[in-house]
DNA sequence: AATATTTGACCCGG
DNA sequence: CCGGGTCAAATATT
């Protein structure tokens, strides 16, 4: 009822999301077989099988980011003590350049080796709350490559950054590269609201009201209404549907070995996994 | 009004 | 010098 159903780690969702609906559409395919006589409305099976197919290979790329992400962790971490003892000589030269008075555009350090990973996918939407901040073309290639930060930047001093290019139409696919972690959460609260004692009951429960007041909430409630209007599109009622189905498939995942069957057997790639825990990632009260 | 995007200038490393 | 990453003023969007 009141579960803070949101309130998971944007991956987690987006992964169950994907199989659920694989899985949905699975089930479609499944009807569409029993009744071969196609009604003009109905979707084609070529249609759902490419629909199970986009959900699969958009877990699979998920999961494969979370792997990763859990990797370089560390490194990232590294990483920015790093930085921290090297910003007072950027600081100096800073200075110095103001000096000469001119445009200071462009002015900035470099961005250093810092942990990264790519990913290619059929959507640029990743869940978290990106700000473009330039566009480039790029010698011999077709398309632009866009340059995003963490909205958060400023605010929460978060320093996740990633480059987006798109490298192939028609099915579209995106390619794009991650540069460094997500120190942010990613819903800005409101300081009045933070103040209140009932903040973090309404983070974790985002009615449209509280989602729609506040600006930069744009990433849980994207994920809230995405999730919303796809189980609306064809399975007629219940919004929670999919979360139904959710809560059911994770009352097997108690059976540890339920999930890891299906993973090992279908991913070579498992190997980079081995932090990754189902139990905790259907943590459901 | 506050935020986000666009776009060309600017900077740096190779 | 060139290619590509970043900045920030102008512009668009909400």
């Amino acid at each position: 009822m009141e579960k803070p159903l949101v309130h998971q780690n944007p991956r987690k969702i987006r992964v169950m999301k994907e199989l659920v609906e694989g899985k949905r559409f699975a089930t479609q395919l499944q009807t569409l077989f029993q009744q071969p006589i196609a009604d003009h409305g109905s979707v084609s099976a070529d249609e759902l099988l490419l629909k199970i197919w986009r959900s699969f290979s958009e877990a699979i790329t998920e999961l494969n980011t979370w792997g990763l992400a859990f990797q370089i962790e560390e490194v990232d971490q590294a990483d920015s003590e790093d930085r921290k003892s090297k910003d007072s000589t950027s600081e100096l030269k800073k200075k110095k350049d103001k000096q000469g008075g001119k445009d200071r555009r462009g002015c900035y350090k470099r961005r250093k080796t810092s942990a990264s990973w790519m990913r290619e996918s059929a959507t640029v939407e990743d869940g978290c709350a990106w700000r473009k901040y330039g566009q480039k073309n790029i010698l011999n290639s077709k398309y632009p490559r866009c340059y995003f930060r963490c909205t958060h930047k400023h605010d929460q001093d978060c320093r996740a950054a990633k480059q987006v290019q798109i490298i192939q139409e028609n099915p579209i696919i995106y390619h794009t590269t991650y540069f460094g972690q997500h120190t942010c959460n990613s819903v800005k609260i409101p300081k009045h609201e933070m103040e209140s004692p009932s903040f973090e009951v309404k983070q974790l429960l985002p009615s449209s009201d509280t989602i729609d007041s506040s600006h930069d909430s744009t990433v849980n409630k994207e994920e809230y209404q995405e999730i919303k209007v796809q189980s609306d599109v064809s399975s007629s009622s219940m919004d929670s549907n999919l979360w139904q189905d959710f809560a059911h498939d994770s009352i097997m995942a108690d059976h540890s070995s339920y999930f890891e069957r299906v993973i090992s057997s279908d991913m070579e790639d498992f190997d980079k996994f081995s932090d990754f825990h189902f139990d905790e990632a259907i943590e459901f009260s």
